[in-house]
DNA sequence: AGTGCGTGTCTCCTTACATCA
DNA sequence: CATGATGTAAGGAGACACGCA
């Protein structure tokens, strides 16, 4: 291939982030990739000239450079993104992969956020990310006039979210073979499954706390009835006791609403968690009855596992 | 054993984009 | 076609746990 191959298939080498084909050398790749599925391989040694700059593609290790489709660029060990979903400018790093890899390499000298979240990629990760094949290039007008697209929003396919959804039902949280095998399977970065996990979790959050709402909507209200009815009897008590009934009849009275109580139809389905064992809705504890466990133990608490409601009954 | 650092993952909040009425 | 509402993928901040030096 020639350097008009690329131009003529708008493709972006390596690091490219302009509007124009852009060739990044491989100098700066601070990592091999592979070229495990971009489209197109340019064999090493073969020099680019591109925007009056010439390159050679001399990767010290790697005969493999990819090319990348237009607003694409080369993230953490090779991993394809599109650039257009992008804040910030690209960077490449050497990613560190893996916990306590390499406390010293040279990675961690970079420090914007985007690249830390790259840096967090195992290397296991890393393949996984360079397995997935290149989104379909952008056409190009999306580009603002620095040439650099706002972020694009990936849809997921119905099959995607269908899997997603069974793997969800079987575990709310992901391990990180669980997620590399998802990912695999569904054909998403390894990020992608974690985002929509937690995605997902945050709605059955969501939804729980609406389920909880309403009960305690309905308690409320039930207990406003019970403290109206209440009130209206002790009225009636003290005007009989004023009419003076009899001590046996006022006696006999008083037992009947003790049999008649009525009982708020969530609590008495719910009493034991909702209520806490007829204890404290009032809010005199510091946590909510409903909360969730502490932020501190989200490790040790899963969320999902209570009684309350299985995400395989949530309905998203 | 205590400490600091790097890393991975979580929740929470927010933003940006896609879709639909 | 324009517009607002809604759903959701993704970014970022902060917190925490863990392993290692």
């Amino acid at each position: 291939m020639d350097i008009d191959d690329v131009r003529n298939a708008g493709l972006v080498l390596g690091l490219g982030l302009s509007s124009s084909p852009a060739v990044t050398p491989w100098s700066e790749l601070h990592r091999p990739i592979k070229a495990a599925d971009a489209g197109v391989v340019v064999e090493p040694n073969l020099t680019l000239a591109l925007s009056g700059e010439s390159f050679t593609v001399a990767p010290p290790k790697k005969a493999e450079v990819i090319i990348l489709p237009r607003n694409k660029a080369v993230y953490g060990g090779g991993a394809c993104e599109d650039i257009s979903a992008r804040d910030g400018p690209a960077e490449s790093n050497g990613g560190g992969g893996g916990r306590q890899a390499s406390p010293h390499s040279t990675v961690s000298s970079f420090s914007s956020p985007r690249v830390k979240r790259e840096r967090d990629l195992s290397s296991e990760e890393e393949e996984a990310e360079r397995a997935i094949p290149p989104k379909p290039a952008a056409t190009g007008d999306e580009e603002d006039v620095d040439g650099i697209s706002p972020r694009k929003k990936l849809r997921l396919t119905k099959e995607q979210s269908a899997l997603l959804e069974e793997s969800f039902k079987q575990h709310s949280t992901l391990n990180p073979k669980q997620k590399q095998a998802l990912a695999r399977q569904l054909n998403l970065r390894p990020r992608q499954v974690e985002v929509w996990f937690q995605n997902r979790r945050a709605r059955t959050k969501l939804k729980q706390t609406e389920v909880d709402c309403e009960i305690l909507k309905k308690c409320c209200e039930s207990l406003t009835d019970e403290n109206r009815r209440l009130q209206k009897e002790l009225q009636e008590l003290k005007a009989m006791k004023l009419q003076g009934q009899s001590p046996a009849a006022a006696a006999l009275y008083m037992h009947v609403p003790a049999a008649t109580l009525t009982m708020c139809p969530s609590c008495e389905r719910e009493r034991e968690r909702v209520c806490g064992g007829g204890g404290d809705v009032s809010g005199s504890s510091a946590k909510s009855p409903f909360s969730m466990a502490p932020k501190a133990h989200h490790h040790l608490y899963n969320p999902f596992n209570t009684t309350r409601l299985p995400p395989a009954e949530s309905t998203y």
